[in-house]
DNA sequence: TTCCCGTTCGGACGCTCGTTCGGACCCGAC
DNA sequence: GTCGGGTCCGAACGAGCGTCCGAACGGGAA
């Protein structure tokens, strides 16, 4: 809610119409122009908010980061129990993904494009978050090795980041519900039998009717 | 084993070489130059063999669908246990990446590129593949809704494909040891506790140096 | 030898790319 | 009024893009 200078507003515009335009089209397909339509300024004003189109790119990805962190921090700080907080985390990640679909693609989808600096800053942030939901796992199950620590943080993160190929809020419910479903999916499997989430009851149409993002 | 024409075996020289370029720099970010210097032809000398880029694309992914949904069906024809055909085609799936991992990643990178009928052709063989997927998911609970059907079906698949970002076969050790590890998680959940797969201990260092592909 | 046809390529086409630069606009301070 | 600095943009730059065309190559058939 604090006072936000004009300046200060008008990057963020930029920052979102970009991550709409780099999530339709690629940060390759994406052109300068594109994302210069998209936010209502001239091709050249552009460069007086930004360095670079890579730049571009490195903002909205740190922010991204950012945010995530700090939520989750909020969320776990005052809960102890892991399992608990394996569920926060989860919900915390689809969450944000889902309320900013354009963003989550375009972390998910342009995680090796940056080089440099930019590059190092933002695999920083990956790093503190992995290891973060390592350590979690670690607590929950104390006799894993590191070998398979290592394999099974990366099949929560390939679950959970996969979504942006196929998820959609009308069709697949509400994230929260998605996000119960998840954590029991994780934490003990498909073969137990999925926990209902939510109300919804609608029809048992046949699976046939999938399509994309295998 | 059989013969190959000069056409056929240069064909596939060129989709062979363009995979890994398409895998390095994105299909955007990759050139026909790039690529026509990969495969050691002119630059012209492609379109002898190629009708336009989109095309190079579309033929390798059709290929990749048609060897994965191959090798499946060989696979499972004589296994009707439905615990063991999961684990089966889950071992088909990682076993295909792991040795094609420059066509892994452009399957799971470049899903959404293709348009008009190309796409169609690659939409209908994924979809058959989900509709696989989530037969048997069905036949391994069948108490599940559709709707938790259609998420554990992306789960699995999310687990899967994302492999792409991060598995070094050098460093994550064989591919079998991994496709029982993922199925254990995936059917049992992590919870219970990871099974050990291989014969690897190696050490226990900690969490905290991995990186990527969050 | 001559011809033909599958194969190969140099060079060019028109276009779009990311970036830059000089100047114009706006508006509060003097 | 006019000055100055923050904001914005039209126009252009060189480079690289995907694609195409016409000619040249090479080796088996006639």
């Amino acid at each position: 809610m604090e006072e936000q200078s004009r300046y200060d507003a008008k990057l963020t515009r930029i920052l979102s119409e970009a991550a709409v335009v780099f999530a339709e089209k690629g940060y390759d397909g994406a052109s300068i122009r594109d994302i210069s339509a998209a936010a209502g300024v001239s091709l050249s004003g552009l460069y007086y908010y930004v360095r670079s189109k890579e730049e571009l790119l490195y903002l909205i990805q740190r922010q991204c980061f950012q945010t995530i962190l700090d939520q989750l921090d909020a969320a776990l700080c005052a809960v102890s129990d892991p399992e608990q907080r394996l569920t926060l985390l989860i919900s915390n990640h689809l969450g944000f993904f889902a309320s900013n679909m354009s963003e989550m693609k375009v972390l998910s989808h342009e995680a090796d494009v940056l080089s440099g600096d930019y590059a190092r800053e933002i695999t920083d942030q990956k790093r503190e978050y992995s290891a973060i939901v390592s350590d979690l796992l670690r607590t929950l199950a104390p006799q894993a090795q590191s070998v398979d620590l290592r394999r099974a943080t990366f099949s929560l993160f390939g679950m959970m980041n996969w979504i942006y190929t196929w998820y959609r809020p009308d069709r697949d419910g509400p994230v929260n519900v998605l996000a119960t479903e998840m954590t029991h999916l994780f934490l003990r499997g498909f073969g137990s039998g999925i926990q209902r989430g939510g109300t919804e009851r609608s029809g048992g149409r046949s699976a046939t009717s999938m399509r994309r993002s295998v």
